[in-house]
Formats: C-alpha cells, structure tokens, sequence
RNA sequence: GGCGCCGUAGCCAAGUGGCAAGGCAGAGGUCUGCAAAACCUCCAUCCCCAGUUCGAUUCUGGGCGGCGCCU
C-alpha cells in the first residue's frame, strides 16, 4: 500500500477509527498503525487516566512497545479530565507527530472527544466553575430551567436535562447570551477519515461477556481496590466507568462474584448500543464488518481517498 | 386428603367495578468543557372457563398452576 503510505505521509489525512466498545477497535488501530509506520493518538475518556488499566481497555504492553501512544495514561486518577482537555492534548501529540514526520492514527470510544477533535468544537471555551455547578446541582429542575431561560429564552438546550442545564448556566454567567453563538466549530487542518467497525449484536454481545469475564479474572476487583487504597475517591470519572462502578459495588457487597462480569457485560452492552448509534447518524463514517480481517479492505480504502 | 395464601409485560411489583402505577431488562433517540455521563420516547386487553353486572383485571363459582401449613 506504497499509495496509502504516502498520502498519509503527506499528513493531509488521518485515519480515524471508531465503533463500539470490544469490538476489537484498539487492535485493528495497532495492525494500522504498523502497516502505516504510525503513532496511536487514543480518543478515550478513561484510558487517560494511569494505572487503572483493566476496564479502561488500554493498549497492552507489548502494543506500547512496538508503537507510540499518545493521551493514554498520564492524568491523577484523583483528578477530573473534559473534552477540552482532550482536544488540546491531541492537538499537541498530533502536530508532535507530524513534526517528527511520522503519521497520526486517531482511535476512538468517547464520541465526543472524536468529534470535538475532528471537527473542531469551539466547547464554547467557557471552563467549569466548580462552585457554581455544586450551587445549581442542588437546584430542583423547574428553578434549574426558570433560571436558564432568564438568563437565555432559547438556549437550546434539553429542558429536561440537568446536567445540560448547568452547563448552559456556567456558559451564560461567563459569556452573557446567547449561548448558541458561542458552539461553533473550526475544523482542523487535516481531514479525519472515518473508519467504522461493527459486527451483529450478537457477536458484539458475546465479545462483551468474554471481555468482561476476562477483566475480573485479570485482577479487576485487585485494581479497584488498590486505587482506593491510594485515596482515588469512589466518585472518580474513572471509578464511575464500566467495569470499575460494578467492581466498587462488589467490594461494598452489593454485587456477588458471578454477578459482577454479567453487570459488566450488561453496562457495556447498553455503551456499545449507544455508541453504534452516535457513529450510525455521520454519514462520514465508513463501515467494515470485523469478521474476515477487514485490514485489506481498510488500507485498499484509504489508499483511495489518498 | 384438609386448610390457607397466591397467579398482573422477560424479571420484580402496585392497583382499582369503568378500557392497569413504578422499577429493572429490552428497543429507538438526543448530544459542543463530568460524555463509559446525563436526558427523552416506546414497550400488558391483568392464568383458563362460566356467572353477577350497563361494564370485571378487580365480585362469585369451577378448573389449572405455584407456595405454605396440617393429617
């Protein structure tokens, strides 16, 4: 794929890999990765956080030796992490990257960290006020709303959204309205090609229990509790991710051994839905089936748009 | 064999003589700084038969099934 190659050594365009969780996205990222001679920049919510490895679904060891990753294990698990966050970051390592000549290969969970990325959202630059949310969180949702709409009549916002609602309000104390002006998007200087992997319900349902299954006999419940132990407190976003959420409930003897991977598959099951229909509605989204190896006809189809 | 209780969606479960709450699971959807989050929508003629009644899931009788106790 000599064509492929360099086209994407010309860095106009990145390779973007997105699909539901255990599907084996991470996997087929490092096969791409090694194909192309290129670095990982990893969109994922959690995997940002270090040392808690097992649920996030972190690339392995061996992977991180025969390939550089990027936005994967450098945040205090005790401390909070946002799209913003992420869009900067990725930023960085991709025009590292490319400064080094070498080439990006973006691999995605979180939806919104990959669109933020690839299509630019402004996040309206407001950052969280955390005294302010913990005000308005107390707040019942028709105060909540009434306050909004005084400061906003057409926020557009989900009314019935709290947590959209105390956003909007944390934007509009900062800015003044309206808000819908400040939600804009800058599209990067290089253009994400949208690789799509799925597989039936079924065979993503099955991926998921193995996963699961897998993840407690790793140490899972181990993990949990030595990140307690060193004071990440219980509601950590990591600690409230899949895998983890169920692991702290085991420990507090809410959920029994055999129910904790069955939970976790349940959870993840219901991730993967969401995530198949977050990516389903952009048509910019190229879809490859996993089951036989999908890496020819990935390469032949970036080959293309280069 | 006798006595008592029960039988409502895949599961748990409330309820009323006038076309059946809620929770979980499931399906679909929204998404611009907590996103593995948060939110929205959809999802049952109430075990069967007969009777009473204008009308029964709700009342009466019988059947079937389950649970408990007794002999």
């Amino acid at each position: 794929m000599a064509g492929a190659h360099a086209a994407f050594q010309a860095q106009l365009l990145i390779p973007v890999i997105v699909g539901p969780t255990g599907i084996g996205k991470s996997e087929l990222a490092f096969r791409l990765a090694l194909e192309l001679n290129a670095e990982i920049v990893v969109a994922d919510s959690k995997q940002v956080y270090q040392r808690l490895d097992i649920a996030t679904n972190k690339p392995s060891v061996e992977h991180r030796r025969a390939v550089r990753y990027h936005m994967v294990d450098f945040v205090d698990p005790a401390a909070s992490f946002n799209a913003a966050h992420y869009v900067r970051g990725a930023n960085d390592a991709i025009a590292d990257i490319k400064m080094r000549g070498r080439v990006p290969v973006i691999e995605g969970g979180t939806m919104l960290y990959v669109d933020a990325l690839c299509d630019g959202f402004s996040l309206t630059g407001v950052p969280p006020d955390p005294e302010l949310r913990a005000e308005l969180e107390a707040l019942d949702l028709s105060t909540l709303r009434e306050r909004l709409l005084a400061l906003d009549s057409d926020p557009g916002v989900d009314l019935h959204n709290p947590v959209r609602m105390v956003r909007a309000i944390e934007v509009l104390e900062a800015t003044g309205p309206p808000l819908q002006r400040l939600r804009t998007r800058t599209p990067p200087p290089w253009e994400a090609l949208r690789i799509g992997l799925t597989a039936p319900l079924d065979v993503i349902d099955r991926r998921l229990e193995e996963r699961s299954r897998r993840q407690v006999e790793r140490g899972l419940i181990a993990e949990t509790q030595s990140a307690l132990d060193v004071g990440v407190p219980e509601t950590a976003p990591v600690l409230t991710g899949i895998g983890y959420a169920e692991a702290l409930a085991h420990i507090r003897g809410e959920l029994t051994l055999e129910e904790l991977p069955q939970t976790m598959a349940r959870n993840n099951r219901r991730y993967a839905r969401r995530q198949l229909r977050w990516w389903r509605r952009d048509a910019r989204v190229t879809w490859f089936e996993i089951e036989p190896d999908p890496l020819p006809a990935i390469l032949k189809h970036l080959g293309s748009k280069a």
